[in-house]
This record gives C-alpha cells, sequence and structure tokens, in this order.
DNA sequence: TAGCGTCGGTCTCGAAAAGAGACCACCCTG
DNA sequence: CAGGGTGGTCTCTTTTCGAGACCGACGCTA
C-alpha cells in the first residue's frame, strides 16, 4: 500500500500517475478513443489477460473516467469515456508524438488528421499568456494554492 | 515476454508505453525535469526500492532517454536527461494538466510559469494545418507509411 | 593507517501482481 | 435443446515488486 500512498503527494503529475501508471490503463484508454467500447472487444484487442481487464475497468470507472452503463438497445454492456476521461486526449497525443518521433523509423503509423483539413494534431507546450512556444527549459516552478493547503493541512493534522 | 511483444505493433502509442508504462518510469523522469541527476536523490525523493531503481535506469540508459555519465568533477555518477528524453516533456505536462484539473481539489499544487513571464505553460492539441484548437472528437485516424512498411514486412517475412 | 560516511550498485527473500486459461450464468437464435 | 456470444469469476503458475541487508570503491579525518 506504500506505492498508492503517493497519490497524497501535493503534485499535479505524481497523482494521475498512481491511477494510469501500469502496463495496461493507457493502453486500454488508447482503444476507447478509437471507439472500443465493450469488454471482450478490449480484450481481444489488447491481449490482456480478461481479470486484469476486469481490475482495471473497475478502477477507471471507479475514478470516474469510464461510465459502465448498459448500451441503448440494452442488449450488452458498454464502457465509455466520461469527460474526465475524454480529457486525458491530450496525454495519449503527446505520447503519439514521441512515438513519431522516436520509436517510428519508417514513419508514423497512423496520422491523426484533423478532420475535414490537411492538417494532423500536434501538442504544443506554450505559454497562456505570450502564447510563446515553450520547452522544460522555458518552466520555472512555483507553489500553488494546492501546495499551500497541503501545508497547511500538515500543520493542522 | 508477452507484453513487451506489444512493441512491434505499429503503433506510437502503444511502443512508447511499453517502455514507460510502469509504476515508477514517469516518476523518475518527472525528477529528472525537475533537475535530478544522482541515484540516491532519485531513490530518497521517490521512494522506490533501489532494485527497482537500477532495473528502471538501466531501460532508460538502453533507449537512450538518459545517459549515464561521470560528473564532470568525476566525483560521482550522473543520469542525464538526452535530447529524446527531453522531447517527453509535453507528456508530462499533458498530465500535469489534467492533474491540476480533475485531481487537485485546493488547486494546482505547483504552476509550471514561464521565465520572466505571468504566464502558465500550457498543452494545447491543435491543427498543424489550419491551426485550430482539436479534441478527439475532431480526429480521424488514417493509415501512414509506418503502418504500410509494416505489413510490407509481414507479407514477406 | 584505521575508522567512518557516502557513493552507486547487488543480493535475497517474502509479498504482491500479472498471465493463462478454464469455468460460469445469462441471453438469444436456430 | 444445442450453440454461440455476452460480461465476469476462479485457480494456478510465473513474474515482478518491495524491504532491507550487504558490498567494494572512494574520500575524509583523526
Amino acid at each position: 500500500m506504500r506505492y498508492e500512498q503517493l497519490a497524497d503527494l501535493p503534485c499535479s503529475i505524481t497523482r494521475p500517475l498512481v491511477v494510469l501508471g501500469d502496463r495496461w490503463t493507457l493502453l486500454i484508454l488508447k482503444e476507447a478513443f478509437a471507439g472500443v467500447r465493450r469488454f471482450n472487444a478490449f480484450q481481444s484487442n489488447l491481449g490482456i489477460p480478461r481479470s486484469r481487464l476486469q481490475d482495471r475497468l473497475a478502477r477507471l470507472v471507479d475514478h470516474e473516467i469510464l461510465v459502465r452503463q448498459q448500451a441503448v438497445d440494452g442488449d450488452h454492456v458498454e464502457y465509455r469515456l466520461s469527460r474526465k476521461g475524454h480529457d486525458l486526449y491530450p496525454i495519449l497525443l503527446a505520447i503519439k508524438d514521441w512515438g513519431d518521433a522516436h520509436m517510428a523509423p519508417d514513419g508514423p503509423p497512423v496520422h491523426y488528421r484533423h478532420r475535414d483539413c490537411a492538417g494532423e494534431a500536434r501538442v504544443t507546450l506554450a505559454c497562456d499568456c505570450c502564447g510563446e512556444r515553450m520547452t522544460a527549459h522555458d518552466v520555472v516552478p512555483e507553489a500553488g494554492p494546492g501546495l499551500l493547503a497541503h501545508v497547511d493541512a500538515g500543520a493542522r493534522g
């Protein structure tokens, strides 16, 4: 149980990773973004053991990243992305950009194209104030409200 | 060995995840981006078992994401981000954005600010042609050269 | 030179997680 | 009633992980 306690740390990278950071979870979400909704489809597309898939889907539902429901015609179960889950898309696209750049010697296996446009989807890191593109070197960390709240809670508790 | 074979699939999300998708790897890289370079610093900052850290660092060095070298003053070992590793930053920032949005009830623990600017670093998904901002709904997958090369190789082999 | 601390790194061992595959109840269809 | 598909569970084996002792090399200092 030590590892799960990392989720208590005041860090917005660590906390998601405790949920998403394992062998299968992001792959399951990749499938979900590709339109997969059914248990058996996830299972056969990924080759994941069924019990493992069951664990992961349950955890994603717990965290309200996926929603489990009966299909509209009522004859099977569906796992669909919630709004919160949908917001994960930039993470997968950032991974894809890196994969294309560094693990695709023959070029991108799949283009992710803008609907009705010749362009491709790209993740960019930029300043939300001046709009300038940024890299890690341009970034300076600074304490935010979540950290102060965490310190206060620690002082009280 | 089944799981590692996922890296052979022609998918630029799957392939990086086989390397990055575990409990610790992205956390180690987060520390690296925060300036950590030394074995013991990674270990004590994260609380990761030493043998595990050793595995992960070795794998990251194998994949040329980190570079292992003697420090300039020669008295200790350093693990530094390569260019390839440096390019992972948007992934961590995309995770951080999601964490701020969905797992930080008290607000962001840390602001990632643009140096010499009031702004914050933000990851955005946009079309590289028309510049329009996009979500998962605006994206259409299309076969690329890497997929064709993979199919050809399969047909030959 | 003996003692001590720190460095990156290794080894062992018990606990936890993952993988495989059989098995299940349910529903529908022929 | 048989057959196939559904989501899901159970069991057993293998792999991975976690905790912590242990190691040699190095630098310092008494």
